[in-house]
DNA sequence: TTAATTCATGTTAGCGCTGTCATTTCGGGG
DNA sequence: CCCCGAAATGACAGCGCTAACATGAATTAA
């Protein structure tokens, strides 16, 4: 046995070294490895040694190293997340859920924002590959080929979250945003709403709300109607938006009689409209939402909308691969659903 | 030179090997720190040998392994970052600041919650540690006596947010709480408010909002009065919760002129209450919350309340540590400030 | 022409930990 | 009393990369 506390000169003096598991080892006069064992708890281990070992480590404060634990047995308990923003309720949302089902295995998260652009995710690909993270969780399908390459490479278990209305490269959870949209239309017909506006925001980066839109065409379409108007902001979603382009939609087509959103946050501002307009929705006008925010259920009207489990999709995606660490043969498809919420605004 | 395409008998032969720095060395035919020190762009590198580099990283689609670098160079780009919620929009706001200031140098945010416990921040502490980061980030003071221990003999940059009412370890980013109540009560009473009310949500894990309450409590005192009646919710802030607590408060205390609540999410809620129950904000009857969130900005009558800069406190405790990665002889403290915001409710 | 520099690249020795074999110890069956 | 197998522990190499020092070639100074 070599002297244990013999370090190497290449160690900057500064400071009070850090303590290694060579430290502990050999005050507790045991070989590293069966520190290693004990603190991982393989291998049979002498009731005494443990005892011994694990007051040193008390005594020590040692905290083990997992950058060198991952290197040395290339199993990382890291977890790649990369989300197009912060600012929109759903993604921490869904974070949350990731972040739940992560926390019993003690996997971690490392994040990533994409501000919904695709050259920023190829890089945060690369970025977050690079500490060989144990699966990759990624919102959406719209990656540079470059991007896509990657993932499919890395061998990791990728999942593609909030859609399934593609093929994913290996798991996809989420809803089908164009059964929503054309569910939304079922609905709102069948409650008697005819007269249909459309209130959006900008889709060139959020392809679910066109999802969404195209299904919710094809159920009037299929039902012979067409809308009777549109109003799009240029910008994200968001409440001072939905508020300005409810006005402009009215304004462009007064005879609309239910006026479906983006989603709830455009929803809620539509419902702030018609509060300052002296509109009474429902009676005078539907309005109608999408994702089942807190905020559209506490509003002096609960916002009628359809409820997507942004907590779920999260937590199942990690429950999925935490369960088989080997991408299957397939993709595979999580289909989380959604359910329509009767408010009190159509 | 050995020959570069050895491969250890350890690996498992299934599946294609991950490339190395030694395959790309080898199909340039330099050795691994010339390839290092180009992909790291260190050193004087002759630009014919740099081109031939290059060209084997991408047609090899290599990507550095930072887990390796990391333990070579215990130089980390990862940045633990710990905060109590993500449900709080708050949280989200934070994070969002956190990874703009990291974003431009490639550090990563590896990200815990705390879901408000002292014991699973311990554990999260001691989780992130282990990786190394080069930084860590956590909400709040409260911690433990080992949380703070591990936190203080980490050696690495410690940043405590939101609040500064308090002597941090290292550094304290945010806003004086206690300093932002006692506004609040000073601009209510120059409003000509006297009979205050305050609704409040468990303040037990919002060591922030009690603050606030205290410095509210103090600026009413200071100028002889005192509440005139007070709601407190069990549960968390929520908006379902503020509008049933302003509600309970003005059973029990109809004659308030005012009701401060503990932040904006409750607020909102009384917003609705007071549109259900036919009160005139501001007329009947002052509401005030705290945050500046945009959803009370976004509400038919402008929320008033104090604007707190979620974002910037994310930022700048980033930047102050990525401009020193030294800590300071003295904990330093960073006052992002705060601004009254004059709605029309108060 | 020769020594002193600079530039460009290589060699060596780890970083702190874990996988893979040993090796040692001990109790009991034959 | 010896052998065998299980239990407990250890030696050693190596994960993929980089710091530090070393080397060789091309300049430049002298």
């Amino acid at each position: 046995m070599s002297a244990p506390s013999e370090r190497s000169k290449r160690r900057r003096s500064t400071g009070q070294q850090p303590i290694t598991l060579s430290d502990v080892a050999a005050r507790a006069k045991v070989s590293e490895i069966t520190v290693s064992r004990i603190l991982r708890g393989v291998g049979p281990i002498a009731d005494s040694t443990r005892e011994r070992v694990m007051e040193a480590v008390d005594a020590m404060g040692y905290v083990p190293n997992r950058v060198a634990g991952t290197l040395a047995s290339s199993v990382s308990s890291l977890v790649g997340v990369i989300i197009p923003s912060l600012s929109n309720i759903v993604f921490p949302e869904v974070l949350q859920g990731i972040n739940a089902g992560l926390e019993p295995s003690g996997y971690r998260p490392v994040v990533g924002i994409t501000d919904y652009d695709a050259t920023t995710e190829e890089k945060l690909v690369a970025s977050l590959l690079a500490w060989k993270p144990a699966a990759m969780i990624i919102a959406g399908f719209d990656h540079t080929p470059m991007t896509r390459r990657r993932l499919q490479t890395s061998g990791i278990r990728i999942a593609e979250l909030m859609d399934i209305d593609a093929t994913p490269i290996d798991l996809a959870v989420g809803l089908s945003h164009r059964a929503a949209g054309y569910d939304t239309g079922r609905h709102l017909l069948r409650r008697g709403y005819r007269r249909f506006g459309y209130v959006g925001h900008d889709w060139s980066a959020d392809r679910r709300a066109k999802l969404r839109y195209d299904g919710l065409r094809q159920a009037l379409c299929d039902a012979g109607h067409v809308f009777a108007g549109e109003a799009m902001t240029q910008g994200p979603s968001s409440t001072g938006a939905g508020r300005s382009m409810l006005d402009a939609l009215l304004r462009s087509s007064p005879d609309v009689d239910v006026a479906v959103f983006s989603n709830d946050d455009m929803a809620v501002g539509g419902v702030f409209h018609c509060m300052t307009a002296g509109i009474t929705p429902k009676r005078d006008l539907g309005l109608f939402g999408f994702n089942g925010l807190d905020i559209g259920q506490a509003l002096p009207l609960r916002l009628s909308t359809i409820r997507s489990n942004r907590f779920l999709i999260g937590r199942m995606a990690v429950e999925k691969m935490l369960q088989q660490s080997e991408r299957p043969g397939t993709p595979e498809i999580i289909d989380t659903g959604y359910e329509i919420v009767e408010g009190e605004t159509a």
